[in-house]
DNA sequence: GGCCTTGTAAACAACG
DNA sequence: CCGTTGTTTACAAGGC
């Protein structure tokens, strides 16, 4: 499929993260190494080359639009006289130019390069007045420049974008979504380019203008003149992807670019204590100027690929569906478009329940833990659901270690409850402290620190991780010098769940005959919630996915935070628990009777989500290295 | 329907 | 006394 061509170049992106998706490296809000672009190894990829090229191409390109984009006058002719050349600010808003090649080439891979261009040119067709026909035109000329250039390299085999792929360069970053963490990412890349550059200033480029024609620089109107209010509708209509419904955030504030104390500018975190500091803040730091533009622009195409790869999503649960004799239910909401017009864009949870076949056995089928997945679609209106009773990891899914890796800062920016039991993340916290032991505060504060979700209702969380230590064997209190402090029985832990077999035709057959009549299993809702995250979030693993996967023979493990201490078996380096408890762990088997009790088919991963076994492997190491 | 797991609430004790 | 830590019990919800 085109899919992987796409993912396979926005593969790119995604290793340059490597080290932010790392759940060690949470420099909480502080200091961001922006822009450390990941090619530490010295040695010059074809991607490299691409990039390069293309920001020839991009400058040449922009070279030749500025030199007649000058006689032409902004719609709304509204340019900021700073610059000896003026640009439109339509023009800024639309096009690479607001910001140089190389933030360009740093912020977005090759082909969401020249998908934005092609996106800014339909944008442009739609914004613009047939006066500006002519600009349209240079707009082009300048893509098709990219083009050919893009053409060109790859006849020389340096890229390996297909020849017809201009057409369709959209799709196929549509198809390569950004995870939460690229976007973070992204974000972070954004503001450390343009913080390092700000005194290159633009090149001549003014984007600091305000322009009324343009519709999707309403979000750039996150300005410093411009009261809260209005930025929150900018927020909105921005449909920041970790910024969901707001009505959560009245304790923190009334602003949605505020909460917990910080600024919630994408790539920002600057901790404010106030609102006062935080408006000071967001007037000094966010103000209307080039980098910010680039922001919004940046989020806007985020919030386009969320949902155009929510849409792509759903359509692949649909046909799974069909393909697995499911009732299709109503297509319909998997077809269109999912954010309908001015409708908050990631109305995910009126789809994904929908798009489930609706349980037509049962009415008492919940649906809600697939939307409390850790999908980032899945990312409204979960809050408010109540008392959840049923994590859909533990049993059926979602690694915590890799699902915590993509999604740290999508868990720690967005209110979302994060889909792993007390009991898994706890164990998870205490086993990624460096000496595997964490007093009950510090395991509060990693609560906090990476869950949004945990910054609420601290009372009731708090009581049931304090439960969950007291309840489970597996959390070993040890007195210290200094107090207290909890580990992990490892042993203990792995047998309350077992590792079962794996992909075995059992369980695929259960999971056919549950999907037989319609009623989601929990099993296969998790399944298509960790499919559809997997995919959604590691686009970098969908084109492996097929290949490498199935080769993990053990791991049908529910909670694949296991394999953390698989690895540290072999690299071992846990004071807390010794390699050979480590490694015993997995396949310890005792007390019958409590592996009886799980018969949970929590192999089901393996068979439906193969790639979360790569993405186990991935990420495995970055944890190590903390 | 029973058993199990998980989440939530709450009571309570010990401790600083 | 108060807050934190830790234990325990009870109950509800959901899955098997």
């Amino acid at each position: 499929m085109m899919v992987e061509s796409a993912t396979e170049t926005i593969r790119t992106t995604g290793s340059n993260q490597n080290g932010v998706s790392s759940l060690s490296s949470q420099s909480d809000g502080g200091g961001r190494e922006g822009g450390s672009n990941g090619d530490a190894n010295g040695e010059i990829s074809p991607v490299d080359l691409l990039h390069l090229q293309q920001q020839q191409a991009l400058q040449a390109a922009r070279q030749f639009l500025l030199q007649q984009a000058t006689g032409l006058s902004s719609p709304s002719s509204n340019e900021v006289k700073q610059s000896p050349v003026q640009v439109p600010v339509s023009m800024a808003m639309m096009t690479p130019q607001m910001i140089t090649p190389q933030q360009m080439q740093q912020i977005l891979s090759p082909p969401q390069l020249q998908a934005l261009l092609q996106q800014q040119q339909a944008l442009m067709l739609q914004q613009l007045g047939s006066k500006q026909l002519a600009f349209q035109q240079q707009l082009i000329q300048m893509q098709q420049l990219q083009q050919q250039h893009l053409l060109t390299l790859q006849r020389q085999g340096l890229v390996n974008l297909q020849p017809s792929q201009g057409p369709v360069a959209i799709q196929s970053l549509q198809q390569a979504a950004m995870c939460p963490t690229d976007l973070q990412q992204l974000w972070k890349d954004v503001a450390g380019v343009q913080s390092t550059e700000e005194a290159m200033k633009h090149e001549g480029l003014d984007l600091s203008t305000n322009s009324s024609n343009s519709t999707s620089f309403t979000a750039a109107k996150v300005s410093p003149q411009i009261p809260p209010h209005p930025l929150a509708n900018g927020q909105h209509a921005l449909h920041t992807p970790k910024r969901d419904s707001a009505p959560h955030e009245e304790h923190t504030g009334t602003h949605p670019l505020y909460g917990h104390g910080e600024c919630k500018w994408p790539g920002c975190e600057a901790l404010c204590d106030d609102m006062g500091q935080f408006i000071k803040h967001l007037n000094n730091e966010h103000a209307l100027d080039d980098r910010s533009t680039a922001q919004c622009r940046v989020q806007m195409q985020v919030v386009q690929q969320l949902e155009i790869q929510l849409a792509k999503e759903s359509e692949r649960l649909q046909a799974m569906m069909t393909h697995l004799h499911m009732r299709p239910s109503e297509p319909k909401p998997f077809n269109q478009p999912v954010n309908g017009p001015g409708s908050p864009s990631l109305r995910d949870s009126d789809v994904y329940p929908e798009g489930l076949p609706h349980p037509p056995t049962s009415a008492a089928t919940p649906i809600t833990p697939l939307r409390q997945g850790p999908s980032v679609i899945s990312s409204s209106s979960l809050h408010s659901v109540g008392p959840i009773r049923r994590r859909n990891s533990e049993k059926y899914c979602t690694p915590i270690a890799s699902e915590l890796a993509q999604n740290c800062e999508f868990y720690k920016n967005a209110d979302v409850r994060p889909p792993f039991t007390y009991a898994s993340l706890i164990r998870h916290a205490i086993l990624e402290a460096p000496d595997h032991q964490l007093t009950l505060n510090e395991i509060y504060n990693w609560f906090t620190r990476m869950f949004a979700y945990f910054r609420r209702n601290t009372a009731t969380w708090k009581n049931a991780v304090r439960h969950n230590l007291s309840l489970h064997k597996c959390f070993v209190r040890v007195e210290n010098v200094k107090g207290a402090v909890w580990t992990v029985d490892e042993v203990e832990y792995q047998k309350r769940r077992p590792p079962k077999m794996t992909g075995s035709p059992t369980l695929v057959k259960n999971m056919i005959s549950g999907l037989g009549f319609g009623s989601l299993n929990a099993n296969y809702q998790a399944a298509l919630a960790e499919s559809s995250l997997s995919l959604l979030n590691s686009p970098t693993l969908v084109s492996n996915s097929s290949a490498a996967s199935l080769n993990m023979p053990h791991v049908g493990h529910d909670d694949v935070s296991s394999t953390v201490e698989q690895v540290n078996s072999n690299g071992s380096c846990s004071p807390g628990l010794s390699p050979q408890q480590y490694g015993h762990q997995i396949h310890v088997k005792e007390e019958p009777a409590e592996l009886e009790e799980d018969s949970r088919p929590v192999s089901l991963m393996a068979t439906i989500t193969p790639t979360l076994e790569r993405d186990m492997e991935e990420d495995l190491p970055t944890e190590e290295l903390e």
